[in-house]
Parts: C-alpha cells; sequence; structure tokens
DNA sequence: ATAGGTAATGTAATCATTTACATTGTACTC
DNA sequence: GAGTACAATGTAAATGATTACATTACCTAT
C-alpha cells in the first residue's frame, strides 16, 4: 500500500503540500496540484483515515445502538440514519446489543476509545456503566423513539405517543368498543407509559373500565403477540378490541385471534404501533399508527453531528409527527 | 481524555510497560500490572484505537456491503454478522449501497484507505471502481448469498440454490401443477440462473412446457410481486402456479391474487423463498425455502475473518443446507 | 567470584498523517 | 531598487499508541 510519502517523491514535493492538496486545495497552486493528482493515480494512493483520525481526532463515524435487529421498525431508521450519515460523510457502526446492558456499554465506550464519534441510541437504558458515567457527560449522544433515562439529559427524536394513543383509542370507541385489551412491549420504559397513558386518558374521559389486568406482553415480537392473545382469551372477560404495542405484536396477535376460530375485526378489532411495510399486506391489513422512520433516523444524525460539531441546539426534543393510518383490522364492535 | 502518558505518570512507569500491561500482561510483574490497573482506573484512561490500529495495520472492524437494507432476510444475514464478528472481537460498518455501483465503490475502498479490515457483500457485482481494481487482488473479502463476478475469485457462502427450486418444481408437480410462472428478482445474477435452472430442469424432465414469457419481475420487493401478479392475470394463458424468488415477492403475489377475486392456493398456488419471519403468518402462510441466514453470516465472518490472518481457506465455496418449508400456500392445481 | 541466562522494564523509533511555523519566491509600491 | 505583502512550499513537531532493541537486576551454575 503506498503512503503519502510515495506520492511525494513521484510528484516531487513534500508531504505537507501533498496533505494540503488534498483537504486544502486553494493552498496549493493549480500546477503542482495537478501534479500531486497525477502522481496519486500512479501510485494509487490512498490516504489512511487512521493517521489522518488520529490527528484531527475525527473518526467521522457513529455507532448506532440497536436493541433487537430483527425489528424491521428499526431497520427503517436505521436505513435513514446510514443514508443521512452518507451524505454527510459519515459512517455507521452497527451496533446489536440485544438489550444486554454488557454490550451496550461496550459499543458505548467505542466513543471513549476514538472509534466513534457519536451515539445513536434506539432504547431507552443509559448505556454507559457506572465507571464510565462520568466520561459520559460531554459524549455527543441521542436517543431515537426512546428516551433515555439519566441524569445527564441528552437530546431525543420521538414520537408523540400519548396523542397516537389517544387517537387509536378514540377510532376504537368509535366503532363502540367498550372493552379493551394492551398487549404491550417492554413496560418499563417511557414510551409505554406515554402510550398507556393516552389509551387511558381516553377511557376515563369516555368512563369506560380498564384496569392493569388486561395489560399483557412483555416484549416486542409476534410471539409475544401469539401469547398475549391465548393469556388474554384464556380470561373469563375478553376483550373487543386489542391495542398492539407495535406491528410484530399485532401481526402475531391477528395470527392467534384466528387460529382460535374468531375474526378480525368481526369479532376483535385489533390495532397496531409503527406501520412496517408488511403490515398493509396481512390479513386483513393493519390499522395503526404510522411513525416516519426513516425521517426519524435522519434527524437523529442531524442532531448528533450538531454535538459533535459543538453546535447548539435549540430543541432537545424533536417531536415527529405521526398518521394514524385506518385499515381493515378494526371494524364495529360485536352486540353494538 | 487522559492519553497512556498521564497512567504512566500515576504509576511511575513507562509507556512500553503499560502498553504491554494491557496487552502482554505475561510480560509484567504481578505488582506493576496492579499498579497499572489503579493508575488506569483513577485517570479513566481508555486506550485510543486509532493510535493503536495505525500501528497494528489492524482496525478488527469489516464492513458489510447491503443492496437494500429492507429487505428482512438481509437483517438476518447482518444480524449473524454482528454476533459473530463481536464474538471475534470486530465491528461491523453499515454499507447500504442500493445496488449503486458509486456507494459500492466508496465503501469498497475503505479497505484501501485502512478503515476496515474486510468486505463482506451480499451482492453479486465487483464492488470496486475500475481505478481500484488492481488493488482488489489480495482484499480480503466473502460474499454471501450471491457469487461475484470478477477476474479475481473470492469465497463465497451460498445455498444451493439450483437443488432448492428443484425441490420447490417438484412439490409443486406432485401437486398436479403444469402451468407456471417465474415472478424473479434481479435476472443478471448467478443466483437467477441457478434458480431458474432448477425449475426448468425440473420442467423438461416431467416433459412440461416453459418458456421466458413466463418469467416477470426484476426487483425484490413487494411492489414487484403485485406488479408481477398484474402481468400475469393480463396475459390469456394463466398460470397455476407462480414461483416467487424471494418472500417478499410472494408477500406483493398473494396480497394481489387476493384482490383479483382468486385464492391461494384454491386457484393459484404460490412459494416464496428465504423464509423470512413473517411468512409463516400471513394469510395463507407460505410455503418457501428456509436458508439459515444468520448461520450463513456466521459463516462469512469466520472466512473474511480467515482471510484478514492469512489463513489459507480449505474451501472458496460453503454450501448451506436449504430446507424445503411447507405451509398453505400451495395445494392441489385446478382442474387436476 | 564470574559468567551466563532470564525476567522486567526503559528508550526511542515507528506508524501515516496534519499543521504550526519557517522559508522562499514573486509581484507590487513608492 | 529597497521594502512589503502574500502566495506557495518546506521542515519538523505532534497525534497516541506499539515494539525492536537496550538496559538493569537478579538468580544460578561452575
Amino acid at each position: 500500500m503506498s503512503t503519502i510519502k510515495k506520492v511525494c517523491q513521484l510528484a516531487g514535493v513534500s508531504t505537507a503540500t501533498v496533505s494540503r492538496a488534498l483537504k486544502n486545495p486553494s493552498m496549493v497552486s493549480e500546477k503542482t496540484r495537478e501534479k500531486i493528482l497525477k502522481a496519486i493515480a500512479e501510485s494509487g494512493y490512498r490516504p489512511n483515515v487512521l493517521a489522518s483520525s488520529i490527528k484531527t481526532g475525527k473518526t467521522n463515524t457513529i455507532v448506532v445502538l440497536v436493541p433487537n435487529l430483527s425489528n424491521p421498525f428499526f431497520l427503517k431508521i436505521i436505513q435513514g440514519i446510514e443514508q443521512a450519515a452518507q451524505e454527510s460523510g459519515y459512517s455507521v457502526l452497527l451496533g446489536d446489543t440485544q438489550g444486554d446492558p454488557a454490550r451496550e456499554n461496550e459499543y458505548a465506550g467505542m466513543v471513549l476509545s476514538n472509534r466513534v464519534d457519536g451515539i445513536i441510541h434506539l432504547d431507552h437504558s443509559f448505556p454507559f456503566s457506572d465507571n464510565d458515567a462520568a466520561l459520559a457527560e460531554a459524549v455527543p449522544m441521542v436517543s431515537v423513539c426512546e428516551r433515555i433515562v439519566s441524569d445527564i439529559k441528552y437530546p431525543v427524536i420521538e414520537l408523540d405517543n400519548y396523542a397516537a394513543c389517544r387517537a387509536l383509542a378514540k377510532h376504537l370507541i368509535s366503532y363502540g368498543h367498550q372493552k379493551f385489551a394492551v398487549i404491550a412491549g417492554q413496560i418499563d420504559s417511557q414510551i409505554h407509559r406515554d402510550r398507556l397513558g393516552g389509551i387511558t386518558s381516553v377511557l376515563a374521559e369516555e368512563n369506560i373500565a380498564f384496569n392493569d389486568d388486561m395489560i399483557v406482553g412483555g416484549e416486542y415480537s409476534i410471539e409475544a403477540g401469539e401469547k398475549g392473545v391465548n393469556i388474554l382469551m384464556s380470561r373469563h372477560e375478553k376483550p373487543t378490541a386489542i391495542f398492539c404495542f407495535n406491528d410484530d405484536i399485532a401481526i402475531g396477535a391477528i395470527h392467534e385471534i384466528k387460529k382460535h376460530g374468531l375474526k378480525v375485526p368481526g369479532d376483535i378489532s385489533v390495532v397496531g404501533f409503527d406501520d412496517i411495510k408488511v403490515s398493509g399486506y396481512i390479513d386483513p391489513p393493519l390499522t395503526t399508527i404510522h411513525q416516519p422512520a426513516s425521517e426519524m433516523g435522519r434527524k437523529a444524525v442531524e442532531v448528533v453531528l450538531k454535538q459533535i460539531r459543538k453546535e447548539v441546539l435549540k430543541k432537545d426534543r424533536e417531536i415527529m409527527q405521526f398518521q394514524l393510518v385506518e385499515r381493515e383490522s378494526t371494524g364495529l364492535a360485536k352486540n353494538s
């Protein structure tokens, strides 16, 4: 592999001039620049980014911490991140944490060992270990969808989950539903509280009874949707409408409801959350909340790059627009 | 950020000793190692991986080139890659190329500029530009699923697509199907030729007519499946069974067939390829070929790491086991 | 007691760049 | 024609680690 020195020799200039010809073309004369470019082509020279990074202190890389790579919704966010990063000359390191704190520590630590410049976190955990907590203060980091729980405030890109769930609840009530259940994802996060809060606020306004027994689940997966339905079906009092806290759960739930010989939405209406691609293609097509996933990813990049460049952030909370997508998994409540 | 020098001061030793205490603990005495560990904890020191990499010439990072991040099947592979890489102390850089040669060049070039040590390519294109082609010779690179087309031979991890499609064809013929169509993905790749070859070989053996008119498509997406069905349905001669070259296409196809008022498999049987998670949950559940996606990812990491370490590869072609998963999207042919 | 071996540590070169500072050269002004 | 300004380039220090080589100290065998 040829280094800058080979180019120097070929072009008959100093390393400084070669470096300038590449990073700061206006500082070298047209003539020498051409000479250098020719030498570069001839030698097949490629600047060693490591050497460059060590001097400038910038790696032009960000790491994305994902709790669950199988979730297509995260994928969409990551796609947005990747594109925006690329446009800004940044690379994206993938950190599949599986929600495991040890892995989160490891990936988050990359910013401390100069491997990456910033972190985009798709989970609510504080990814640094106790050891590193003090150092985390100045770390460029942003959370998407979830809100990071920590003493330090980090900017967040999120949906108005509360309002979105209010919209879903009103939609179902407009079809005459009175008996609701929730199949939730992880329940120790802020978005869970926001979503649940949105639902219960509407139910309270409408004087519809609801209690925590009607909340099942604990994981954002198809299997959790199946399992959730089975639990609900084993109960005496059965819901006529189920809020699933993501589309994967809803897909599992609908599948399982049909297995029980019941109709969606004839017997039970189901709503999801996220609007992943396939939700429009299952049977029945899913009523859900559309999140602008790839835009959220782009926004996250924008914010974390601003932090990296030490620009001032106007807002530390960006709220994205949701959209209620009415498809065919919701309909009139039975016996109403 | 504290450097190795601060640790030296605190521990009262030289940089060499600190470095050795971390990378080669057996070379320093127990006593000084403890002293150094204490100093590290005290200072919050994190080794700068850039400085380390520049000296060792290893970045401990590989880049994955993905043509299409929205495809859940690739995701599964990437998940396998990420896990295997992590276990070996490697990080994964994500390169969403969208099949764009310019982006491929850019990402592939990372190995030439010391940003990554190797490449895992999920597409069939030769990712280097003409400029860099000569340098590509020694680059650690492996292709998964597809086979890279180039003068240089790279190892490949793939399925026996030919045999898999033979199995699908035989399965459908056993249900009495005689009129087939194919909704393909990109048709200029080796896997397309292998898969098509598998199908036509069986049809030839059974004296079943088939010609290129019955091949539609050109992209691996849900939309391509819908469009493909519409083209086929506009024809005079309609198929009773459709081979979709991935599950996304099959999902779109089934959805569109039902829109036309036809039944799957009553009127038309549909098979997919890949066995993505959701394929078991659509209506009807999809008959498809299961690929061990995450194992393929793991295998790819194994192979590329061997190349990086300049170990000799026993095989330059790893063929993975497929499995025909019979679900409910296939059944007896109409009028048979 | 001396030579020789070994374990532990230190010194300083090295990796490939960037960049502060120094130098050179040219053109322009009075 | 001396002085000034500025553009272009060069020199060498610096980035933060690793590591070849040098040194020291101590132990053992003769």
